[in-house]
DNA sequence: AAAACATTTAGTCGG
DNA sequence: TAAATGTTTT
């Protein structure tokens, strides 16, 4: 009846087992096991660790502060469950967030209980592989065919727009890629049309939402697709309205762990309490209830305003409330669900997750242990009692307090130091950097952790300068790239030839002279005939509907196409990868492409045919790129990580620099605007991840002068500052940044309206001799490595005669390690005149716009090209506002009107 | 279809 | 300010 019987026997059903001890138990037998033969997995761990290990009955929530050993305990814990003969590998259901969470786990574990038994755990993997895996088997209970595509953010956007037009709307007044978003967060929440707010639902479109939110999963529909939301809001429908594919999975699932669980969102809760509902006998209980239980004090979230509680029962998909976790009243089938995660580290409230979900579990889940892990192995009590005053400041929070045993006088305080700006504040943090270099620290031993990701820049401007290595992490993703989505593009028609979207975007790739009209017309017909626009471009080519050049071209396309597509069967994909990119005439369009980033793309391209070959199939291969996202990075350097706190959780470095702690920047005035208090928690929890990622050396940076959105402004240092206790912090001496180490440029820092100059007569003592070592012939571009276009590698590019070409060493494997250059989307232009006499003058220049003021006043009467005559009402900057005779009230660019 | 011009928007990002 | 995106012109 599930339908899922067949190809999912239980054949590995253990059959006799001994009956699973309860919690408390458990909890027993790990504290009289302490002593005697306690198996080699368990050696090493703490009484913490140990009892998070050994309660495998029941709920289980482990608060796992930052460095108290998660994975360890997630691994081993799942090491345990086998060892014991409790579930087999296929009976546990792992969940994380991001494949590179779930790729260490697999390997941990493999080393815990022999990589061959890993294979057997096909059910660990990101909410969305797991999701991606149900829904391929249950396909037809979401009226999708197990073939379906994934779409991207990309597609779906374009997507919308068709609708948005479709309904006759002004594509500009509602924005495609806004609704994107709303559809985004309602899928967050897990609500299908018929669930949204009301409020929300007219809030687009001319109060069109919703009808628009119901045609654009009509569209996947019929289109046999769906995005990243429905792989978990497609399960939670099927499990909703097939009580017998759930009961299999109850049967299926004997153990479920969740990582990072502060990160979940409500729809992940949704599915997790699906999945965890017992007992058997049981209907699913009704979706309703109030969100009970909140923490006290706790969990006032950012949609302030907004998010009433959901509708009730209105729909496939709603909350589900109540009882799920409360099937101890029969006194059996207990929920053994083991959630790991750390409500101080929940940073990702702006992408819909609930930190509201890891603060009630108890109430979701009554009589759930709640363990939590506090001894920090990570750190020194001077950077633990630093990070543990600051999240004090908190009210949400269970409360923690990370300890250590760690006491090594020689241990630093935190370091405080201020600058001038972020110049400054970039030259000084390298000088600081070579420094530790100089005692022999590893630049890999080091980060700089920035808030936003501008902030970048002057930091590779600087170590650019210096000839300091260094890598940036997160940014672009490989696969984002233009030159990989259009190759994907034919790739995925090739697979699948109802990929309209896919097809529509490489239709005319190269140039083929294919237009709007022509595309329209092979729209309609497709949409006429109920075809894919694949079809319909074949029967268009075969008719005399079109003028002799876009037949032609149409022509050559569909029979491209359908060789392709033949050829699937019989060659190699990587070949016929090759042969796609080549017959299509793809690669010519880049070879005879004279723009500076041409060759990094051709070089991206044989790195993604290259990246083929671990694949099976061309489908496979596909599958595995809409979902991955994030990339290794090269290892095999030494060199200082640049990245955002974001992209830092869960990392460690034994010297940590945190820079840009003011005001506005950090805690950022938009996450205090959007999300007022809780915003701010938000971003002190930031903080917080920040602080412990440091083991040894912590160095926190602000400035007084900051360049934002092309304008000096004065800048106060940040409020949590003043959050950290003295007893851990030192304010540096001015410029003074490694403790004894000398002051490279005398001057004192704290004091405000100290001038520029300082550090132009002796700030490079290093010479251009340190770029001769940096590889002169490198290749360009290191596809899956994570190539970052930041503007100061752009920089580097133009200037490559100096200080480019480096060559990031490669490491034999599949995996080419190289911070690339391929990705120059956008040229540096004009701007870098400008910014390079800073640099160069060391100066501060342009401060402000009065420095920069525009040559017109107000009152003035100006001539604009097409607006004509007007007169100027106000000037910010460059910009002025006139009031022409004709055209009205506008806003201009100075250089573009000339004086009357 | 390319080039020139204008407007918008500058935060963190996984699958 | 300047990059990215969108619109209009040639």
């Amino acid at each position: 009846m599930s339908g899922f019987s067949e190809d999912m026997p239980f054949f590995d059903e253990p059959n006799a087992r001994p009956a699973a001890p309860s919690g408390i138990a458990a909890r027993a037998m790990a504290a009289r096991s302490g002593h005697n033969n306690a198996p080699d997995y368990l050696k090493g761990l703490n009484p913490e660790q140990r009892l998070a290990v050994e309660t495998t009955e029941g709920p289980v929530l482990v608060l796992a502060g930052a460095g108290t050993g998660k994975t360890r305990v997630l691994t081993t814990r799942i090491a345990h469950i086998l060892a014991t003969g409790k579930a087999f590998p296929s009976q546990i259901l792992a969940v994380t967030f991001t494949n590179k969470a779930a790729r260490e786990m697999k390997q941990r574990i493999g080393i815990l209980i022999g990589e061959g038994n890993v294979e057997g755990m096909p059910w660990l993997g990101t909410f969305h592989s797991i999701g991606v895996k149900l829904l391929r088997r249950h396909a037809e209970l979401a009226g999708l065919r197990s073939d379906f595509t994934i779409l991207d953010t990309d597609d779906v956007v374009r997507l919308i727009k068709q609708l948005i037009q479709a309904e006759g709307l002004d594509d500009k007044r509602w924005p495609a890629k806004q609704f994107a978003q709303m559809i985004d967060g309602w899928k967050n929440k897990g609500q299908g049309p018929a669930d949204i707010a009301e409020g929300d639902a007219r809030s687009f479109a001319n109060g069109k939402g919703r009808e628009l939110y119901k045609a654009y999963q009509e569209r996947l529909q019929t289109l046999n697709a769906c995005d990243f939301g429905d792989l978990l809001c497609h399960p939670i429908r099927i499990f909703r309205a097939n009580p017998d594919v759930l009961k299999d999975y109850h049967r299926r699932f004997k153990y479920i762990l969740v990582d990072e669980y502060q990160d979940t969102n409500t729809a992940q809760y949704m599915w997790l309490r699906l999945l965890a509902q017992r007992p058997e006998g049981k209907p699913i209980s009704p979706l309703e209830g109030e969100m009970s239980g909140r923490t006290e004090g706790g969990a006032s979230r950012r949609q302030a305003g907004g998010a009433p509680p959901p509708s009730v029962g209105s729909a496939d998909i709603s909350p589900s409330r109540g009882e799920i976790g409360r099937s101890s009243a029969e006194g059996r089938a207990t929920v053994n669900i083991c959630c790991v995660g750390d409500d101080d580290q929940s940073i990702y409230g702006w992408r819909g997750a609930e930190v509201d979900n890891i603060l009630r579990f108890d109430k979701d889940f009554p009589g759930a242990t709640i363990i939590r892990l506090e001894r920090n192995y990570r750190s020194t009590a001077h950077i633990l009692g630093a990070a543990s005053h600051l999240i004090a400041h908190n009210e949400g929070r269970f409360g923690k307090t990370l300890f250590t045993d760690r006491n090594d006088p020689e241990d630093g305080k935190v370091n405080v130091h201020a600058a001038w700006d972020s110049e400054e504040e970039a030259r000084a943090i390298g000088e600081t950097i070579e420094a530790y270099q100089r005692q022999k620290h590893n630049l890999n031993d080091m980060a700089i952790l920035v808030r936003a990701s501008f902030q970048m820049r002057a930091f590779e401007d600087r170590f650019i300068t210096l000839g300091l290595n260094y890598r940036v992490i997160g940014g672009p993703r490989f696969y984002e790239r233009m030159e990989i989505r259009d190759a994907l593009a034919f790739f995925r028609v090739v697979a699948n030839g109802g990929d309209d979207l896919a097809f529509e975007r490489i239709v005319n790739v190269p140039k083929r002279g294919l237009g709007e009209a022509t595309i329209r017309q092979i729209h309609d017909t497709a949409r006429a005939l109920r075809i894919p626009m694949l079809e319909a471009a074949a029967n268009l080519a075969e008719s005399d509907e079109l003028k002799p050049k876009p037949r032609a071209a149409l022509r050559e396309v569909s029979a491209n196409f359908e060789r392709w597509q033949k050829a699937l069967e019989t060659t190699p994909h990587t070949e016929l990868a090759e042969t796609i990119l080549e017959e299509s005439g793809y690669t010519d369009m880049w070879k005879n492409d004279r723009s500076a980033e041409a060759p990094g793309r051709l070089e991206n391209l044989k790195e993604l045919v290259r990246s083929m070959e671990e694949y099976e199939s061309l489908r496979s291969f596909l599958e595995h790129v809409a979902l991955v996202m994030d990339a290794e990075q090269n290892a095999g350097l030494d060199a200082v990580s640049i990245m955002t706190l974001h992209s830092a959780k869960g990392l460690e470095f034994e010297t940590v620099f945190l820079p840009g702690w003011e005001e506005g920047l950090f805690p950022h005035q938009r996450a205090l605007d959007e999300g007022g208090r809780s915003g701010l928690e938000e971003e002190r929890r930031l903080a917080y991840v920040g602080l412990t990622r440091a083991k040894k050396n912590l160095h926190i940076w602000f400035v007084s002068n900051r360049l934002i959105h092309g304008l000096w402004q004065s800048t106060i240092p940040s409020r949590f500052l003043e959050e950290l206790p003295n007893s851990h912090v030192e304010i540096a001496e001015a410029g003074n940044s490694y403790g004894g180490y000398g002051n490279p440029y005398g001057g004192g820092s704290f004091a405000a309206g100290r001038g520029g100059g300082q550090g132009a007569g002796r700030q490079n003592p290093y010479g251009a001799s340190r770029f001769d070592n940096v590889g002169a012939d490198t290749e360009k571009s290191g596809a899956f490595s994570n190539t970052y276009s930041t503007p100061g590698w752009q920089r580097a590019q133009a200037n490559r005669t100096e200080a480019t070409d480096r060559n990031w060493g490669t490491r034999s494997g599949h995996q080419v390690e190289r911070i690339g250059y391929g990705e120059t989307d956008s040229g540096y232009g004009a701007g870098r005149t400008s910014i390079k006499g800073r640099t160069i003058d060391g100066e501060l220049v342009a401060k402000s716009v009065s420095d920069t003021p525009s040559a017109f006043s107000v009152g003035d009467r100006v001539f604009h090209q097409k607006f004509g005559n007007g007169n100027i009402s106000a000037i910010e900057g460059n910009k002025l506002t006139i009031d022409f005779d004709k055209a009205g009230q506008k806003r201009v660019l100075d250089g573009f009107v000339a004086a009357v």
